[in-house]
DNA sequence: AGCACAATGTGAACGCTGTTCAAATGGAGG
DNA sequence: CCTCCATTTGAACAGCGTTCACATTGTGCT
């Protein structure tokens, strides 16, 4: 019955992804082949196209479930937080960051993969439900940012949560880059520290002294809210 | 004479740099092919391998030129500060964040490519030159933020700067990045704005208040001072 | 000047990609 | 049991970086 195929389909795409899974953790994003997945999956390298358009939207697949983690990690982290800091905002907004370089070193080639260009992923637009799925990372960081900058709403809290996320990444990125001298590990959890509650007191002091200067240009940045779009094939 | 032929294979290596430069500011990373190379430089596709082992030491000199046309972009910059900012080093940090962003966008592809990656890239180190040639850029925060905090010397200034650095690229490279929502220019200036200003605001409290949290961990991280190595074929 | 030998330049060929498609296969209905 | 359509298959295709046997050129010696 129809039934029956839906079900056979479904299982060679989550066994490909799988795969590819476990490919990306070993080799990064090159790691990928059709002939290997296959193999690993016990198909035929035509059937790979059956199920999927692209090696790309393997690919997309591959990096849904890294997001998926990635937030739950996050998400989790934001229970604990016994940083010894003044201020409990900046302590969650501090833990946050550390996770996220925790994030990145315990799960480097996956994490990597995440931000990796390919030159297909250009040439046709991004899955809008793949968009949604990584600006849920940002709004991660909108309870402790407006938990310390309580005048922060909307749309410019968004704004300023994506943009302190992408500072942290920016630390994070280009300092276990390895085209660049890779920083330590404990040298990099301190900038981190540094970096983050640099930023917050920053903020704090912006927003809370006279501070009109901040607000301008608040049209729509972030879809919020949305739900997350059904994952059609094709 | 031997000069002779020196001088063509510095010729052809120009040509070639000058052909994959082109053809990375047209399609990126991926626009460079060895055979449409060897077609623009005239010359056969196998005498790229007599002056290059690899595409990829071509792809670092293309993306050596852009580095050293990046650094002269932000040093210039340097010289004007028309910004209405109270403290002048905070102008100045400003300033050179808001002429990364410039950069990035007017030469999108070649700045790219700077932060590319290629599996190829992770099968042998890099290039000594290359890094040094890299972390010039951070030396270029380093002037302004000394003169923001006074107090921070040596190994911990150019941590700071290279963070700071990072920082900026984050939100620049998150903020135009094609797989997110791409901010409008003027937002994501705004931002980059607001961003510097809260560390700067933020790193000046930390450091002249109380301040020895953020000293800890000053081993080696930044080569300073080296000469650049003598770029030697092979 | 002429000749021999080394160095340089050449592009067809190799091995590897992702992707396609004619042919083989297999299960449901008459 | 046979037919017929959907599904699956892997050989074949186009394009990639890289190599290498060979042609061509340049150099030094007599």
């Amino acid at each position: 019955m129809a039934r029956d195929t839906e079900a056979r389909r479904e299982q060679l795409k989550t066994a490909l992804i799988d795969a590819a899974e476990r490919a990306v953790s070993r080799n990064g994003l090159a790691g990928i082949k059709a002939r290997d997945l296959a193999k690993k999956a016990k198909c035929a390298v035509g059937a790979i196209y059956n199920v999927f358009p692209d090696l790309d939207a393997l690919i997309y697949e591959v990096n849904a479930r890294t997001l998926r983690l990635f937030e739950s990690f996050l998400a989790s982290a934001e229970a604990e937080s016994n940083d010894s800091e003044t201020n409990p905002a900046v302590a969650r907004l501090i833990h946050l960051a550390t996770t996220y370089l925790e994030f990145a070193i315990a799960h480097h080639a996956r994490w990597q993969a995440l931000f990796e260009y390919r030159a297909a992923s250009l040439r046709e637009p991004v899955p809008e439900w793949y968009v949604y799925e990584q600006s849920r990372l940002f709004m991660l960081v909108e309870g402790p940012l407006q938990e310390l900058v309580p005048d922060l709403e909307g749309d410019a809290l968004s704004l300023a949560a994506r943009t302190l996320f992408s500072g942290v990444h920016g630390v994070v990125s280009l300092g276990l880059d390895a085209k660049l001298l890779t920083l330590p590990p404990g040298v990099l959890r301190d900038q981190v520290r540094v970096f983050v509650r640099s930023i917050a007191v920053g903020l704090r002091a912006e927003w809370t002294k006279g501070g009109t200067a901040t607000r301008r240009e608040t049209r729509p940045a972030i879809p919020r809210k949305r739900r997350v779009p059904t994952r059609s094939r094709r």
